[in-house]
DNA sequence: GCAAATTGTTAATCTAGTAAACAATAATCA
DNA sequence: TGATTATTGTTTACTAGATTAACAATTTGC
């Protein structure tokens, strides 16, 4: 951050920047960047982080019900209503009927679905790769190992 | 994340869970755990993250301005008329005309301003402190140097 | 002095999410 | 069995946080 121009003489370098020492501001700062930059790779009628998580968990566990999936993302369940609405109707997704319990709706990806969702994978990995070149794969995992680590205080 | 009951034979775990490969994905979930640890903390009538960090930038930097306090915060100065308006409302900052350029707001905490922020801080590095327990200094310090790395990406 | 840029602001809009209620269905258990 | 309790997907209303585009007032740069 450059100081362009000083509009007054107390705008001084603080003794302790206090705000900049906080982890949660800095996982904020951090999260807005990843994903400025995933949105601008995948962008224009691609997927949205959301969606495209969505989608890559139903490829991943085909049959899993509306609320095991909000659970897994860690939302509520009526907020994934709209997104599987967006997917199905993208036809990336199918909700079936479950004979032994006729209240859940299992999601199945469609053909259409696994790739669409394969292709936004590669493209996903791409944008990671390029963003995090000045890392080493070292210091990727590190980062990975201490994110998991962050997610584990939430259980 | 338990499998509580198996709804068809299909629910196999994968191979690769692709999703949980992707630093942007772990940097959301991480986020969202810290941030609502925050709120559970500050919460009721204390502050909002934004608020937090637009008060605390106030204090750090008194006289700034709210383009430029837009600018530290990375988001769009229209934006942040509704938090400096609160700010206000609360008594905790002031708006002031600078003789020099009459377009400009120059923004100064309120002895109240101080006092709650001084406050929210304390209240803040416990949060964290309590959070964050079971990491070592080292990892909590390896992690703060990673997301500023993650952070200079976006200049 | 005039054109271009900057500042704070408003208004409209968007995304992402929550909470509460509801009907349909399933599970519990006396 | 039958009554109660719990679960599932859904709708509705709401909130927070943010963006873009426009605008008047003002300053800056020729």
């Amino acid at each position: 951050m450059t100081r362009e121009k000083r509009t007054s003489d107390a705008d001084i370098v603080p003794a302790q920047p206090e705000l900049e020492e906080f982890i949660g501001y800095n996982l904020k700062r951090a999260y807005v960047i990843v994903q400025s930059d995933f949105r601008r790779v995948l962008g224009e009628d691609g997927f949205s982080p959301r969606a495209f998580s969505a989608l890559s968990l139903v490829v991943q566990y085909p049959n899993i019900t509306q609320t095991g999936l909000a659970k897994m993302l860690g939302i509520e369940r009526s907020g994934l209503v709209a997104i599987v609405d967006d997917l199905e109707q993208r036809g990336f997704v199918r909700r079936t009927h479950v004979p032994s319990d006729r209240r859940v709706q299992a999601l199945l990806p469609t053909k259409a679905g696994a790739k669409a969702i394969a292709d936004a994978t590669d493209a996903v990995r791409a944008h990671e790769n390029t963003l995090f070149a000045s890392f080493t794969p070292e210091e990727r995992s590190t980062l990975m190992a201490l994110l998991l680590r962050v997610r584990e205080l939430g259980e």
